[in-house]
Parts: C-alpha cells; sequence; structure tokens
DNA sequence: ATAGAATTCAAACGAGCGTTTGAATTGGGC
DNA sequence: GCCCAATTCAAACGCTCGTTTGAATTCTAT
C-alpha cells in the first residue's frame, strides 16, 4: 500500500508548491479541529483551500500523513521552547533546582504564547491537540506520543528534583492527571458549555484560563504522596 | 429525515427482542470503545454480535441513536447514584457541609464500582465516556452536556459550601479541570504509553488508580483561589 | 390451529470516501 | 524560444458506508 506511492515527487521535495501546501495545512487545521479526522473528507477538504483534489495526495501522500504534517508543523517548535526554557531556568538556578511553578510555567508559557498568534493557528491548533490525545486512531497515538516521548520526559526529571517527596511512579501518574487536565482544557470550545457560565471577553479568556489551571496544577503535584496521609476515604460513605 | 423512519416497530416498543439488542449494545460498547463512533462500521458491529445488519436500524433507528443508548444504559444509573450518594453524605452531616474529600469520593466510587463491574461493562465503558468528551461530532457533546448536567450543577452547589474561599466561577473552572483529568485518565489505555512505567498488576490497577487521582485532585480544589497568593510566575522567566 | 404482529434476513440503493491516472498547464534554466 | 521537470486538473476506480425494502420467519395470543 505504502509502496505503491508515485515516484513523482521524488526529485524535488520542496519547491515552489509552497503556497498550495500552506493552503492545505490550515484548511486542515481548521477542518480536523472542528469535524475530526475521520469525518473530515479530502473533498471539503481541498474545496476550503481552493485546491484541486489530487493535490494533498501529491504533496503529501496520504490523508494520514497530512494530519501528521499538521501536528509537526507547530508541536515541534513548541515543544523546542519548552524544553530551551527549561534549560535557560536550570542554568540560572545554578545547583538549585527549579521550583514547581517555574516547571510547570516553562510547559504552559509556549502553549500560551501558541494559543495567542493566530498566525501560527492560535487557540483552533490547541484544540486540535487536545483532541488529537482522546483519538482512537492507532496511528495519531503512535505518532503523539512519540513526539511528546522526549519532551515528557525531560519534564519529569525536572519535577523528580523539585517534589523529593514523590517517587517516580507517583509523579508518572501526575504528570499524567496534569496532561490530562491540561489536553481537557485546551480541548475546550463546546466542553465549556457543560458548566453554566463562562469568562467574560474573548481576548483574556487564554490568560485567565491558564492562570487559573496553573494554581489548581501546583497543588495537585504538590500534594502529599499516596500513604503519607491517612489512605483518604475512598470505601463507602458511612 | 428523521420522520421516514419505519413505522413498524410504533406498537411495542420493547418485546422479546432484549437478546438481539443487548448483544448489539454490548459489541457497540467494545468496537465504538477501540475504534470511535465514525470509525465503527454498522457491518463490522452487526458482524461482532452475530445479528443481521438491518437489526440496528430496527432496534435503535440510526447509529447515532445506537451510541447514545449505549452511553444511556450505564451513565443514568451511574450518575443517579452519585447523586443519592451525595444526598446521604448531606444527610448524614446534618448541618455541617461535607467534606471537599467526602464529596470528591461520591463522583469517583460510583466510577470506580463501575469499573470493576464486568457484567456492565467495566472499565472498556469508562473508556468509552473519555473518549466521547473529547469527540467533535455535536451530537454527542449535546447528548453528553445534557447527560451531566444536573450531576454537575448538583456537585457544585456541594463544593461551593466546603470550599467558600471560592468564587462561583472560580470553582466552575476547577470543576472543568477536575473533569478533564478524571475522563483523560478513564479514557487511558494506550495513553498509558506517553509515560514509561505503568502500574504492576491489572486488578489493583483501576483503586490505585482513583486513589492516586484522589489526592491530586483534593489538593488542586483546596488551592487558594486566584489573586490569594502573588500572581505565580506566569510571565516570562527573567 | 391460525391470524396477526414482531422480528430476522438477503439484497440492494445511492452516496461519499481516499486514491490513482494521464493529460494539460505552468515555470525556471539553457 | 525551447525543454523538461514540477504542478495542476478533471475524471474515474474500486470500495465501504448507513439505510431501506419486501419477503421469509418466528413468536404470541386466541
Amino acid at each position: 500500500m505504502a509502496a505503491t506511492r508515485p515516484a513523482r515527487r521524488s526529485v524535488a521535495i520542496d519547491a515552489t508548491s509552497a503556497d498550495t501546501k500552506t493552503r492545505i495545512l490550515d484548511a486542515a487545521e481548521e477542518l480536523f479541529m472542528e469535524h475530526g479526522f475521520e469525518a473530515t473528507s479530502l473533498r471539503s477538504l481541498t474545496s476550503a483551500a481552493s485546491v484541486n483534489l489530487a493535490a494533498v495526495n501529491y504533496h503529501f501522500g496520504t490523508k494520514e500523513e497530512l494530519f501528521q504534517m499538521v501536528l509537526t508543523r507547530r508541536l515541534d517548535p513548541m515543544n523546542q521552547e519548552r524544553i530551551e526554557l527549561l534549560e535557560t531556568l536550570e542554568r540560572e538556578g545554578g545547583s538549585r533546582a527549579p521550583s514547581v511553578e517555574r516547571i510547570l510555567s516553562s510547559m504552559l508559557i509556549p502553549a500560551l504564547r501558541l494559543a495567542r498568534d493566530e498566525r501560527r493557528g492560535g487557540k483552533n491548533f490547541l484544540r486540535l491537540v487536545g483532541r488529537a490525545y482522546a483519538d482512537p486512531a492507532p496511528f495519531i497515538r503512535h505518532f503523539l506520543s512519540q513526539q511528546y516521548a522526549g519532551m515528557i520526559l525531560r519534564y519529569k526529571e525536572a519535577f523528580l528534583k523539585a517534589l523529593p517527596h514523590l517517587s517516580r511512579q507517583e509523579l508518572t501518574w501526575r504528570l499524567h492527571f496534569v496532561m490530562g487536565a491540561i489536553s481537557y482544557t485546551l480541548a475546550g470550545t463546546d466542553a465549556h458549555k457543560l458548566f453554566a457560565q463562562v469568562a467574560a471577553s474573548d481576548k483574556e479568556n487564554d490568560e485567565l484560563l491558564l492562570q487559573r489551571l496553573a494554581p489548581f496544577l501546583v497543588a495537585g503535584l504538590k500534594a502529599p504522596a499516596l500513604g503519607d496521609t491517612r489512605k483518604l476515604e475512598l470505601v463507602s460513605g458511612d
């Protein structure tokens, strides 16, 4: 299946086609976010991008490869920025490990910047990522795990130093919860409708959201380890 | 479209067909969880259930209605149990409001019970719910929000009394984060692969998971409100 | 035993899907 | 001005989808 791909674009991969490719990527970002991967047809996608139907297969190979390109285009720089921010933090602190607050901030700030930058897809893209996290399609899951593995490992080490009372396993779970809250929050949009009211204006929304999310996550991360306090009354309410 | 539905099942809605209907619901639960709504075809579904292809349309009308039935079958009793547990808690406490820990427990216990009960779909079903939360399909979002609205409102009131330092709006956000961490955690399966290690055996997994999730969430809920402490160093790391 | 309703079944419908093809068109280097 | 590769295009291929149909079958109440 993958072997029968055309030999056409074998000579020059990137040429003058940047415009068509970008138009496809932009339309894909929006439509994948709105309808999901499966429910977005290449016909509606190419129509929205004002390009020929065959252009997707010509420039990206398959629909799946297009999807991965949509994610890579913005996730790679964002995760790169996260790691750089974290390393700056560690360098500045010298021998003293950075605080939980600062480490978490270095995770959230690049996401916030991306959300604010309309030229880079803005909120749309982050919602797309949040949804991709919950997509059952195996190729999406494999792609995301490999895409995030390095960054998460890096942050796990940093958090371990800032939270010495947590075992490696305990921290793995907590980072899992943190990623869950972040993904879910970023996937947002209609999820807000589960609750009654939403925030006021639209511009302050992003920043306020993260300023509310951060204290919640910091407190959760700093919580005593399992077994440190009484076992928590999880068994039957009487 | 909805008007052209057959007049066949107009006389008796539930008859001896329970067996076929149940087989369809069980197969749907598993396949929707594994592949998502869009990617699950009625042909593979009816084949797995060993029923005729037309049986789904005959018993449930459309594929969407089947999906809603899959969710309703288990969500209704679970949310009912949650509310009853919460009301018991409030009745027992008399005038004193229940603690955050106990309120949260009354949310998690019914989910945990359901996860343990293989006859009611077990973990499969909770993963399905977790994924449904992130599904972009409008009919799923509308259904879920109406399905949870009552329960969430009920719990918001209870949490408000237990967390008097939080404004209603602040709590709305925190409950949003809580639901995010829960959904994401329950959707689990491959999400675990994002991280290195997983828990040991398989039976203790569920309980251990919730026993780890609960302290995290309690600490997050109890965190000081925005503005109570310094604004948290979210802006640039220097 | 039989009438009538409920259910099952095989077959087909029309539509939409991702992808491929080969010809037409474009655009830069000689 | 011409050539050749890169790109665009209209059309089609083969396939799968959700749903409908009408006959065959099973079930139930008389």
